[in-house]
DNA sequence: CGTTCGATGCACT
DNA sequence: GTGCATCGAACGT
């Protein structure tokens, strides 16, 4: 499969969140491929949104999300977790789809590998490997199961080794809700997940209106 | 089941 | 100095 063009991206935000679901993300590394199908995301959408970080203003940090659609705005949350979004309507129109959940479907080992040294916190637990249907189960835990971090911001995900690809897979099942972990914005239902889905990250997994 | 809470780094005020 | 678009361990029920 081919990368998806520029085009699908220079969209509203909502009909690119719509889309993605189904869709394939790939990332290519010198110690191989890993890939999944996404199967949660969220808008982010203008000055005009709280939860956007270009509600602030541009600034150095939120730079690409003001750029062209179709690149990567990755950033480091929390001080230990990268997240990575698809930039997407018109320069200089600020907005991005979060990804937060994946089904693995490639390189399933080497993202166990990711995963196992993955805790932090306690390293105590580290002899315990997730089972696979978390591997790619919130934004934090994907973009390590890929291999996603800083050196990803700014990607070309229509030319890079960070893309995403269309798939023959179909989710019906969308349902729609409020954003996650956020304080404002909370009145927008702009979180897309598969209504369900084993590896949708846990709250709110069977919830939101169905579409 | 449920909720709470600590880890941890950096952009921004 | 403050506040995160999180995660998972450690509780309580």
């Amino acid at each position: 499969m081919k990368a998806l063009p520029r085009d699908f991206y220079a969209r509203p935000t909502l009909l690119v969140v719509r889309d993605l679901i189904g869709k394939r993300l790939v990332h290519d590394t010198p110690v191989g491929r890993a890939a999944g199908l996404i199967v949660e995301v969220e808008a982010y959408i203008g000055e005009a949104d709280p939860a956007c970080h270009a509600a602030a203003g541009r600034t150095r940090r939120t730079a690409p999300l003001y750029g062209d659609p179709g690149f990567a705005y990755v950033y480091l949350n929390y001080g230990m977790h990268y997240l990575v979004n698809a930039v997407t309507e018109p320069r200089d129109a600020p907005a991005a789809v979060l990804i937060r959940a994946l089904e693995p479907v490639e390189g399933l080992e080497l993202m166990r590998t990711r995963r196992g040294h993955a805790n932090r916190l306690s390293p105590s637990a580290n002899d315990l490997s997730p089972d696979d249907r978390s591997l790619c189960r919130g934004p934090g835990n994907l973009t390590r199961a890929l291999g996603i971090t800083l050196a990803q911001n700014g990607a070309d995900l229509c030319r890079s080794r960070l893309f995403i690809e269309d798939s023959d897979e179909v989710f019906p099942e969308t349902a729609w809700g409020p954003r996650i972990g956020i304080s404002v914005g909370t009145e927008s239902p702009w979180r897309c997940y598969v209504a369900g889905h084993r590896s949708v990250s846990a709250r709110n997994r069977e919830q939101g209106s169905r579409k």
